[in-house]
This record gives C-alpha cells, sequence and structure tokens, in this order.
DNA sequence: GCCAACGTTGGC
DNA sequence: GCCAACGTTGGC
C-alpha cells in the first residue's frame, strides 16, 4: 500500500464537502498537471490511503485521511464543455485526464499545519515541504506518513 | 529544440 | 496583493 497528499481548495472543495457527500466518496476531478495526472493514472491503487491538505487558505495544513477506493480513471469533466475544468484537448476514446476516487476515513482532531509540519527534523525531505513544491497529488513515504499520523493522534 | 513570455500555484 | 517557482505556449 501507497501513501499519498492530495491538495484542495477549501473554499473549492474541503473536508466539510467531502464529509456531505454520499458515503462521503467522491470522485477527484480537475486536476490538470501531467505529473499528478500520471501518479492518479499509473500509481494510485485502490487500498491506498492520502492526506487530504487543505492549500491557499488562512491555515494551510493535513486536516484528515482519505482512502483511494477507486484507481484512476478518465476524468469525465474534461469532455463536459460546460464545465469549469473542460478541456477540449480531452476526448473519451483518447482522454487526457485522469482522476481516482477518494473515501474519507477520518478527520483528523487537529489539523496539522504547515507550520507545524515546517518544525520537525523528520520530515525535511518531505515532498510538501521543498521549495517551488506546487504539485497537487504527491507521494508521501511511509515514515513520514507514520510520524505524521502519530502527531494527529495526540 | 531553444527560450522568452505568460499563466498558475500557493505561502505569506 | 506580492512574489518565487515552475509548467506551458508559441515564435523562431
Amino acid at each position: 500500500m501507497k501513501y499519498w497528499l492530495m491538495k484542495t481548495e477549501p473554499a473549492m472543495f474541503g473536508i466539510e464537502h467531502l464529509k456531505a457527500k454520499a458515503k462521503q466518496t467522491e470522485h477527484w476531478d480537475g486536476v490538470r498537471n501531467f505529473q499528478a495526472r500520471n501518479m492518479l493514472r499509473d500509481d494510485m491503487a485502490a487500498g491506498d490511503q492520502a492526506f487530504f491538505y487543505h492549500s491557499s487558505c488562512a491555515q494551510p495544513g493535513i486536516v484528515g485521511i482519505v482512502e483511494i477506493v477507486r484507481a484512476g480513471y478518465p476524468d469525465f469533466t474534461a469532455w463536459d464543455a460546460g464545465h469549469e475544468h473542460y478541456d477540449p484537448k480531452s476526448v473519451p476514446n483518447k482522454p487526457l485526464w485522469y482522476m481516482v476516487d477518494v473515501c474519507l476515513q477520518r478527520e483528523l482532531k487537529r489539523p496539522i499545519l504547515l507550520q507545524e509540519l515546517k518544525q520537525y527534523s523528520v520530515l525535511t525531505e518531505m515532498r510538501l515541504l521543498q521549495r517551488g513544491n506546487r504539485l497537487s497529488v504527491m507521494p508521501v513515504a511511509a515514515k513520514e506518513w507514520n510520524f505524521i499520523v502519530k502527531l494527529a493522534d495526540k
């Protein structure tokens, strides 16, 4: 099983939105970056777990844990001309963009904020904390995952 | 294939 | 709102 971190803007789709979904499950559409696309399409498997991260907000940080419940499949929002994630370069018989389905496993008892993550030497190599990092989906090392989960349970 | 211009991300 | 970083675009 692999571990991931998935960024989202809470004003657009935050953990409160996911909690309100049927079965607390939703497809993770709108990723329009090739590196992230490749991970969604090729590397994420059902049963993997991911941190749910709030970005571009007052308190950026990890707020929950989700499970990947469906591996990569075409992001159909790219085919819908009326959708904000529409991309005419993607068509059903040759999809360009992919998504996965995630199910909320739990909301953390307290958010682990970015400013806190930066304090731990164990996490200095975490992808999220590298300068210039802009990927919306990224791998998390098992060591980092376990450390952060313990923090969340304190 | 190079590279400048431009757009986006995202923390602060 | 600013700015650094980086991906994408398009002219040549």
